[in-house]
DNA sequence: AGAGTTACGAAAAGAGGTCTCGTAAGTGAC
DNA sequence: GTCACTTACGAGACCTCTTTTCGTAACTCT
């Protein structure tokens, strides 16, 4: 439950640094008084604990504000380009890298297109070159890249192992956090994709201001990914979420359906014309979906259901059949809204867990 | 995430009284210098610490120990009996309180039966009773009761209320907390009856190790519980687990199904004892139950799932076509194992409920 | 009664944090 | 250019909480 170790002076030093730098990193740049007053410190106890960061290299001192009244005020701003993360979207047709700053502000994109039935090596090769590419492309020395984390589509655990993948040819028992620690010479994470879409949403997304969420990321094979709490649940396997398994649920071929005949997109413009075939086919879809999504709401009972992916696109098209079948299968079905991010949650999320990485096991507590 | 408050050395002294307070918990009575030796604080500091809890009726010192060598030591005792709580089931056809001291031992089992089909009021009338009933018995005055626990079936919201039930005939919209609140003019809490026998075998059961538990309770209605790192995962509304909603799912009828000859003992002991029929019966039931205890331990991928209830006491005539099914049905199935209580598990996780609350907001933190 | 054992209690020291106050370093008005 | 005003810095006193040390007290055992 709560901490079981008794604490010291020291403690509270720890606490206070941390409050500083979580101030200091939504602030950019900040003088100390303006600290103290929004952390609640005195500026003696800011002062003190800036002078720690500053020496471990974590900020820097800024020129002093000008043309201001009075003296001139120190100004501390947090190192964002003390190191980098790097966020990656292994999928099934193609790669997505994100680079990011400490802060969080991504400041490369990079991205390549994979054939869906290359094999695991080629895949991994493609992932390689592109994350090389975008880190290199930015002018950031790749020895600056802190962590990397990699999401995939089907079941990644807890140490970042694929234990299962349907999907990817060769990718049932990859170690895919282990090869791409190699990439960087970094500690570098996986999972599972719409887990780090779940994160993305949760982090500058439609889900905010939600604290459990449900994720879907709707596309050829839907998954699902799941915050309780703000935080990513993953479960003893870091199977949480993997409700399309169920037969019952009928997702393993509700996109096969959709799509008999012309694209997703083209059935879905169609749809939003009021082409009635292709209402009915997305109205089935949506009932599929929401078959799998409610028993996920009733498990979970979320603040949110978020709905992401490459079908998301579709907007209400798709959306407001799948309101109304949920609505039906639920007690009482959360909010329904789309994602805010296109094709780049999943890189954007997997930013996100790199960061989460290194503020815990990097930045200590 | 984490904390947002600064702390200044009063948090330093908040901690270790925390750690402290557990420790003698855990150990009843002890010396100050083996609380010192167990928390890892100087003796000095558990002394100062120990005069502070004294002083706000917490703990008390006993007579020192005779016939150990040298001095003898100061002892101190948790005041168990500073404060009673109280864990009622507000069942279908039953009543069951059960009185516990601080320490969580309880003290006072009282139950009673009550029609399946009484309305709302008398089925209250008979919980209050049995309640005043159970602690009057035990020779505990009323004042002294600091907080009461109610576990009922349905859905119950975060406030004590009951926002759907199916089974009890005037229930829904019954403010449960608010009712009973008056009985002891204590603080009153309600929870969902699978919640509560949940959080029992989280605290004393065979879910002790478990970090994330599914527990099912099944019986005439099957209902689930969920823990997410050890914690009640309750929901937006309260009604998270509540999977057999879905009608794919099965769980209205499973019972009316298994119980159409004879009681469900019955059934199971004709099935113990090899008869085909009842054979049948009872694996249908338990592939009913394994298709939503499926589609929950997809969703939260649990450590461990535990069958507890009326029809958990068949024993492994149960678990083991249930076990069959769900390894059918899922990728890697948990474990599954039975309750280790039988019908107080309710009451004792509502005790657990009640404890949880007066050691947060009473004993702060 | 003396030796051995164990715990108590006061005193000193150190780490952190807050408050106060005199001083430094700017801007703006005259 | 000087003076008043504003704002921030820096040193010192003081408080809280913890730990360490050491002399003393209160037992048991021989």
């Amino acid at each position: 439950m709560t901490d079981f170790r008794p604490g010291d002076a020291s403690l509270v030093r720890k606490v206070n640094t941390q409050v500083t730098l979580r101030a200091l990193r939504r602030e950019g740049v900040a003088t100390l008084t303006r600290l103290g007053r929004i952390t609640g410190l005195s500026r003696q106890t800011v002062e003190a604990v800036l002078d720690e960061l500053k020496e471990r290299g974590w900020i820097r001192e800024a020129p002093p504000d000008e043309g201001a009244m009075g003296r001139p005020a120190r100004r501390f701003g947090f190192r964002a380009d003390a190191g980098y993360v790097v966020g990656l979207e292994v999928g099934g047709d193609r790669i997505v890298v994100s680079l990011a700053d400490l802060s969080g502000a991504v400041i490369a994109w990079e991205r390549s297109a994979v054939e869906s039935d290359a094999p695991a090596a080629e895949r991994l090769e493609a992932a390689r070159r592109t994350a090389l590419a975008c880190v290199d492309g930015a002018g950031v020395a790749r020895t600056r890249v802190w962590t990397l984390a990699a999401g995939t589509s089907g079941i990644v655990d807890r140490s970042g192992r694929v234990s299962l993948s349907i999907t990817l040819p060769g990718w049932t028992g990859l170690d895919l956090a282990g090869v791409a620690a190699r990439w960087f010479g970094c500690t570098a994470l996986a999972a599972n994709d719409a887990n780090l879409g779940a994160l993305a949403e949760h982090w500058r997304g439609s889900a905010q201001h939600a604290s459990d969420v449900v994720y879907i990321l709707v596309g050829h094979r839907p998954g699902a990914g799941i915050l309780i709490g703000g935080r990513l649940h993953l479960g003893r396997s870091g199977a949480a979420g993997e409700i399309g398994t169920l037969r019952q649920v009928g997702w393993e071929n509700a996109a096969t359906e959709l799509v008999e005949e012309g694209s997703a997109a083209e059935v879905f413009a169609a749809a939003g014309a009021g082409d009635e075939a292709a209402l009915r086919r997305v109205d089935h879809y949506a009932e599929n979906l929401a078959i799998g999504a409610s028993a996920l709401v009733l498990a979970v009972d979320p603040d949110l259901l978020v709905i992401g992916g490459g079908y998301a696109l579709a907007g209400d098209v798709l959306l407001d059949p799948l309101r109304r079948h949920l609505a039906d299968l639920c007690l009482s079905a959360p909010q329904v809204v789309t994602s805010t991010f296109g094709d780049e949650s999943v890189s954007l999320g997997a930013v996100r867990l790199a960061l989460d990485h290194v503020e815990r096991d990097v930045l200590g507590l």
